[in-house]
DNA sequence: TTGACATTGGACAGCTCTGTCTGATTTACT
DNA sequence: AGTAAATCAGACAGAGCTGTCCAATGTCAA
């Protein structure tokens, strides 16, 4: 009988205490910080900013490979969670696309700063495989959009989804670089895919 | 007098032998392909590529950081260079831009690359000093095509310049992924950036 | 309270990288 | 052909990082 421990919904629950339970949270949160800023932080660096001990952070991830891939699976969470939240599927997919947009702008710049970082740690295909769960949420919305001739029929849905994450992206870069306020970007940002998305604005 | 050597038009001219010149290009432009794909290439990976021993490169470049000094400036002289050929001043801003695009999009996208292996080496002023050729290229254009009508005025010219290079980026990387062709890419972004900078095109 | 779990602080070997230096060899200019 | 320049091949020290280990200490849970 499949029964051998108390409770095992996750994949792999790990029966861990407490304080374990705080380490992970903190090391994945600094890693998470750490890596987006500079995707050549150290163990030394990610433990200092998780207020760990580096050799804490080898008791739960084997190698530096496994915790990058643990921040990334916890970045992608966060952002799909994010975007979930807006409702996609509700509304005229014009007013869908916005709420998605303003709702994970953000976070969807630091999932971005995180592909530039496994960029060449993983294949192109493997990097892919990694980010679907964040193009599952877009993809239908375009999709929809484009039947209900709110978007573009003449580009692709892949490239459209390049497009958002591009301009996306390039908000967030001119935010960080103070050459532009937060909520300047964000209009910005909105409009300039909006006009890029949409069949004729007028 | 200011006429110590025999001919000195370039800043630091340097009587070099044509071998050393030979040498000196090409690992110019293995710095180029090798820092491009990942930013943290060695100089053992710079030379090999080059067809060069490693201590080679240390006779025309001091160091390291020398080095990606010099591929920075080379490969932002490339882009300039295909810019001015394309003669941006020239007929009408939609036109131009077209123009100016198509000639040198996938540099603009190498540069794009190499801008990244910059971020955290140098200061957000020091990056911006660099790449000034370029945008001193686009800018006039941008700003005439404001003026004319042509392109959107409610948004800012950095704000258009930003969304150039993001959108340029993305199409070279779907042609790098392998999930878009070529001449599907160019027309991909050539049509949304048009949607993203003009005033209603209808 | 007690025992198992978890973290600390430090030490360690192994690896890769940078930057320097050498002597020997090849290549370009005159 | 002769000379100076340039490259090669390889060695070297110094530094930083990863991954492992350990003994001591702290903390959770039953």
């Amino acid at each position: 009988m499949p029964k051998p421990t108390t409770a095992a919904d996750p994949s792999v629950p790990k029966r861990r205490r407490a304080d374990a339970e705080r380490s992970v949270a903190a090391i994945l949160e600094a890693g998470l910080e750490a890596l987006a800023s500079d995707p050549d932080s150290s163990m030394s660096a990610i433990a200092r900013r998780a207020g760990v001990v580096r050799a804490t952070i080898y008791v739960h991830f084997p190698t530096r490979t496994a915790l990058l891939d643990a921040v990334m699976e916890h970045a992608v969470g966060l952002v799909v969670e994010a975007m979930r939240g807006a409702e996609p599927q509700r509304g005229e997919p014009v007013e869908a696309l916005e709420r998605v947009l303003r709702a994970t702008w953000r976070q969807l710049a630091y999932f971005h700063a995180l592909l530039a970082m496994n960029i060449d740690r993983l294949s192109a295909e493997e990097l892919r495989r990694r980010h679907v769960p964040v193009l599952d949420q877009l993809e239908p919305l375009i999709e929809r959009g484009q039947r209900q001739g709110a978007f573009r029929g003449d580009l692709s849905v892949a490239w459209h989804l390049a497009v958002i994450r591009a301009i996306v992206h390039a908000a967030s870069t001119e935010v960080q670089g103070g050459r532009i306020s937060d909520s300047e970007a964000e209009a910005a940002m909105m409009s300039t895919t909006m006009a890029a998305i949409s069949k004729h604005p007028a």
